[in-house]
DNA sequence: ACTTATTTAAAGGAATTCTTAAAATAATGG
DNA sequence: CCATTATTTTAAGAATTCCTTTAAATAAGT
């Protein structure tokens, strides 16, 4: 089984279990939900990759559902799953947030294969970090400002990883050496962390140090 | 107007032209065609980035339309527009090469985001050389294997940037001093352009040079 | 077999990257 | 506002990586 977790919300069982039975062979790790309610009760313990949404539901309705789910997150993928084949239901879904809509009776093959798609985007952005215009790429070990590729020595990207990976904690000269150099020592006295973020900051284009933020007497800082 | 060319075959002229107008307000290179016959001429002569195609048409219809791109190509981006709503329809379609389907009645805006959908793809592929498993990105500068990225250094990179260009050609050794070292001198005698030449096939697992062929008292060659 | 071209290995030179030291600037707490 | 401590900046030498040359070994063509 892959690591990509799909919620599937609907509450005919004969279609809730064929869409189970594929992605579940295409090794997906499903979970079916026939409510609406119970799947928000574990919407918000768990968030899944993915969520397969059926519109009429006992209960809340689906159109409420993707409204809860967009209110924590615009990434989760949300596909529409509908016997209302109008084009006004359609366009309205989709600007609701949905991120594709099929009709019902739909080809199970045709899911699958949209699903592979948004499987496909989360495998590619797995290895992504983005914090605001940045984007620090761990499997190619490359640094991205906007579209534009910002050429980093060996030293000052593993240090920007560490701070991208740590985001929002101080993290202390001493830390660095430690994780980056694996040494103990050294640490007081050298500054040859200051000087990597010195030419990180020139080159990353944070000369006023908004984005790499200095803490006096601790270290340094993301966001 | 953006350099992104889109035919569009349709035969309604008013729904023809709502597409041309919307697309043309998007900055996109719109040609219209009325008949599968007057597209296929043209497409014989110029290939656009993208095709809007009504299935039923006058004459040749548009299932056959698709299946004469799909002869020649399987990247350009195929969009059915139909009144056929039926899900076999749009299955069947789809198996038969076409990217999306959408049907009449559609939202315009629907269309051009769909549109645009394909568009980004272009420009992001746009600076991308993929011969065999291997994948040259002009703009950052990258070279993969796979999906796995390879570090060359800057004269390694240009060289083999050089070859991609003039992939099927043989590129002489003097050629390559000319346009990456800019002298013309130094040809004879230097073995440098070989060294290098050496290490980037030991970094691109091509050390059976089956894909960069030297050619005896010529230089080399990629394919 | 002979000639000419290409490949390979090794070493010195060039360029880039890393580290250190010291002066200049900035932040904090009394 | 001053004294203290931390950070930033500049510059220069050390270390590493990359490039080029040389010469010997191998391969290709006649």
């Amino acid at each position: 089984m892959n690591d990509y977790l799909i919620y599937s919300i609907e509450d005919d069982e004969e279609i809730a279990t064929i869409i189970s039975i594929a992605l579940t062979k295409s090794d997906f790790n499903v979970k079916t939900f026939d409510t609406g309610e119970s799947f928000l009760e574990e919407f918000n313990k768990i968030k899944p990759n993915l969520v397969l949404l059926d519109l009429m539901l006992p209960g809340i309705q689906g159109e409420e559902v993707l409204k809860e789910i967009r209110k924590y997150s615009l990434d989760i993928p949300v596909i529409i799953l509908s016997a209302k084949s109008l084009i006004e239901d359609k366009i309205s879904l989709l600007n609701t947030g949905a991120d594709d809509y099929m009709v019902k009776p739909f080809n199970i093959k045709e899911l699958i294969s949209r699903v592979n798609v948004n499987y496909r985007k989360f495998l590619a952005s797995k290895f992504k970090i983005k914090i605001r215009e940045y984007t620090l790429d761990q499997k190619n070990e490359e640094f991205y400002r906007y579209d534009n590729k910002i050429d980093l020595t060996n030293n000052e990207f593993k240090i920007l990883k560490y701070l991208f990976l740590n985001r929002g904690k101080v993290v202390s000269r001493d830390e660095l050496f430690k994780v980056i150099w694996g040494k103990d020592d050294k640490s007081n006295s050298s500054r040859t962390i200051d000087m990597h973020i010195k030419s990180i900051r020139e080159k990353i284009l944070d000369e006023n140090k908004t984005f790499i933020v200095s803490i006096y007497g601790n270290g340094y800082k993301i966001e």
